[in-house]
DNA sequence: AACTAGAGTGGGAACGTTCCCATTTCGATT
DNA sequence: AATCGAAATGGGAACGTTCCCACTCTAGTT
C-alpha cells in the first residue's frame, strides 16, 4: 500500500489527531491524567494507526534518561554470569531499564572497548563482572556520576558497591565439612587469583584455614583452558603423593569442579574415596555418581541485589555515600562425593 | 576540583580546541583525514582533557543509525542460547554494533514488552529465538524495515530470514545411529511443539523414521518444569512394557536430557543396556557414566550466520529478497549411552 | 462584575549529534 | 593576471523528543 512504511513520529500522530506534538508525549509520558478522556482516546487511536512508537533515543537525548543498566561480564558462557545475569534483568524490567550486556570474554582490550561502547550509550548505571578491569577507567565513570556495582570481585581503587558470597565463610564451610567427612589432606584448585577478589580471599583463607585446623593442604592455581596437561599432572600429583589420611580435592569454582571432575574421571578414580568439592552448584553435579557435593552460590540474589544497590543509588541520589558490601552465605549441598568408602575409616590406614 | 564533572559534550570539546563542533563531529566520526595534522592533535587533545566521549543516543538520533542489533531469547540460561548468542555478539562486536538481549522467559506477554523496548531503542536488527512469538508485531516490524533473523525455529507468517539445525537430517543421524547400535524400541521425549518449528520437524520426522526403519517408537511431549511426575511415569510405563528390542531413549534437546538423566539415574537403571541419546552437546554429557551420545549442534557457526544473514541485509540493502534460510548438520558424538552391553547381543533375548 | 484557580492545551527552545552547504586559502592551469 | 579546484574549515538546520512557559477556558470567590 504506502510505498514507504517509515517509522512515524510524534509529530505526526499529534497532525493525524489534530493536536499538538506536546499533548502526544504527555500520553506516551507518564502524565495522561492530564489529558482529556476524547483527547486520549483521539491519540491512542492516531498512533495505533500509524504503528507509532516512541524513539528512545531521543527521550535520552533530551531528557538525559537512558533508562539502560550496563553489564560488564567477564565470561558468558560461565553459568554462575548467566545465573546472577538473569537475576540482574528481572529486577531492570521490574523497574522499567533495559539491560545491555557486553561480554568481554576475559580480555582487558574487549574490556575497555564495550566499557567505551556502554557509556556511549549513556548506560545509567552499570554491573561489572570483568576480570582484567580498567580500573582507571570506571573509576573515572564513577567519579562522573555512574552509580557502580561490582559483581564477585572488588577492585581495589574503585570506589563502588560491592555484591558477591561471602567467600572467606563459604571456604570456612568446605573445610568444616571436609574435615568432618574425615578427609586430611586437602588440593585446592584455582584458577590465577590474578586481579579476581574473590579468588584470591577463597585462596587465603583456605591457607589459614587449613593451617587452623591442623590439615594437609596444598593449593594450585592454574589456567584451565591453557594447560589442561598442568591440572592433570598436579593432580596425580597429590595423588601419589604419600600420606596417612584420605584426600580431597577442592575446587575454587565450577568451572575448575568441571576440569577437575574430567581429569578424576580420566584417571578412574572413585569420587568419595577421593574426595571432591566445589563452590559453585550445576546442574549436572547430581548426576556424576556418586554425585558432587557443592557450594552453591544464590546467584539470583546477588544478581537481584546489585540493581538494587543500582537503582538505589540512582533515585535516592544517595550517590555519594561510601561504599556498601553485600555478602550472601553459600549453602552446602552435601553429596556422595565427600563420603568416604567403610574401609577408609578414620582409625586405619590400607596397606 | 571541578564541582560538576558532568559528562562534556562535542561543543565543549571544539571550543576547547579553538574549533568548531563540524571539525570535532568528523574527527570522531570516521574522517579524520579531511582534518589537519595539527587540528586533529588539537582536538584529541582537548578531548581527552575533558574526559569526552561522543553521546551514542544523539548519533543515532540525527544519523538514524543506532548501531544496535537486538536479540529476544526465551530463555536465557538455556546453554544451547548462550552459545548462539556467544556467536551472535563476537560478529556484532567485528562489525561495530552492539548487542542488546532481552530475555522473555518464555512468556509471550514479556516477549511483546520486549520486543516493543528493542524496537523503542531503533535496534537496526533483530534475532528471533523466542517462543510463543508475537507474529504480529514481528511481522510489522519487518514490514517498517527492519532486517529479521530466527534461530532454531520459524513462525509461520514473518517473512524473515532463519538459520538453524537440519533437523529432519538430524534425527536421521539419530535414528540410524541407534538402529546400528542395535536398539528397535524407541521413546522420543520432547517439550511441547506448540508453535516451535523445530521440534514440530524433529518429531514428525521421528514418526516417519521409525516407520520407514521398522523400528518400534513412540513419542511422549512434556513440559519438564511442570509435572516432573509425568516424565517419570512415561519413562517406567516404557521401561516395563514387555518388548523383544533394547529399548533407548532420544532426547529432542538439552533440557530434555538433563530431565531424562534424573530419571534414569533414580531409577538406578544402566545407560546403554537402556540407550540414551540427545540432541544438543553438554559439557557434562562425557562426564556421566558411560557417556552420554549426542547430535552437537555447531552453536556457534548459528550465531554467526544470524547475525551475517542480517549485516547483509543491512548494508548491501537486498532488504526485500526473499527470506533465506540456512540449515546447519548435526555432528554425532558417540558415547557409551547407546553401546549395549554383551549380554544383550542381537540374537538372543535375556530371560 | 471583576478576579482567581486550575484544568486542558499548545508553541518553541533545548538535548548532542550529523550533514549539507558555504567560505577561505592556495597552488596550479589557462 | 585571471580562473579554477581541491583541501581545510565552519555555520546552521535538522533528528524526535521533553519540558518550561504561555494561553484559553470554565467555574467558583470575592
Amino acid at each position: 500500500m504506502n510505498q514507504n512504511p517509515q517509522r512515524s513520529t510524534l509529530v505526526e500522530v499529534a497532525h493525524a489527531a489534530g493536536t499538538s506534538k506536546t499533548s502526544v508525549s504527555r500520553f506516551f509520558g507518564d502524565e495522561r491524567q492530564r489529558l482529556s478522556q476524547e483527547l486520549q482516546e483521539r491519540i491512542a487511536a492516531a498512533a495505533k494507526r500509524l504503528g507509532y512508537h516512541p524513539n528512545q533515543m531521543a527521550r535520552g537525548l533530551k531528557g538525559g534518561r537512558s533508562r539502560l543498566i550496563g553489564m560488564l561480564v567477564a565470561d558468558i558462557r560461565n553459568p554462575y554470569s548467566v545465573a546472577v545475569m538473569h537475576g540482574i534483568e528481572s529486577v531492570c524490567q521490574a523497574h522499567g531499564y533495559s539491560l545491555m550486556v557486553a561480554n568481554t570474554n576475559n580480555d582487558p582490550a574487549q574490556e575497555r572497548r564495550h566499557l567505551e561502547l556502554l557509556t556511549a550509550y549513556r548506560v545509567e548505571g552499570l554491573v561489572v563482572n570483568a576480570a582484567g578491569s580498567p580500573d582507571r577507567e570506571l573509576a573515572k565513570l564513577a567519579e562522573q556520576g555512574t552509580p557502580l556495582v561490582l559483581v564477585d570481585r572488588e577492585l581495589g581503587e574503585v570506589p563502588a558497591d560491592m555484591v558477591g558470597l561471602d567467600d572467606a565463610r563459604a571456604i570456612d564451610q568446605a573445610l568444616d565439612h571436609l574435615q568432618t567427612a574425615g578427609y586430611g589432606e586437602l588440593l585446592y584448585v584455582s584458577k590465577p587469583t590474578s586481579r579476581v577478589s574473590s579468588r584470591r580471599v577463597r585462596l587465603e583463607r583456605f591457607q589459614h584455614g587449613i593451617a587452623e585446623r591442623g590439615l594437609v593442604g596444598e593449593a594450585h592455581c592454574l589456567t584451565l583452558d591453557a594447560d589442561a596437561a598442568e591440572l592433570d599432572d598436579a593432580i596425580g600429583a597429590f595423588l601419589v603423593r604419600p600420606g596417612t589420611a584420605p584426600k580431597a580435592l577442592l575446587c575454587a569454582n565450577g568451572q575448575v569442579t568441571l576440569a577437575v571432575t574430567r581429569v578424576l574421571q580420566q584417571r578412574n578414580v572413585t569420587l568419595g574415596s577421593v574426595g571432591l568439592m566445589g563452590i559453585d552448584e550445576l546442574e549436572w553435579c547430581a548426576l556424576v555418581p556418586p554425585g558432587i557435593t557443592t557450594l552453591a552460590q544464590p546467584t539470583d540474589a546477588i544478581g537481584r541485589a546489585a540493581v538494587e544497590n543500582l537503582l538505589q543509588r540512582l533515585e535516592s541520589s544517595q550517590r555519594t555515600s561510601p561504599p556498601r558490601r553485600t555478602h550472601y552465605q553459600a549453602q552446602l549441598i552435601p553429596r556422595g562425593s565427600t563420603r568416604l568408602p567403610f574401609h577408609h575409616d578414620r582409625s586405619q590406614e590400607s596397606p
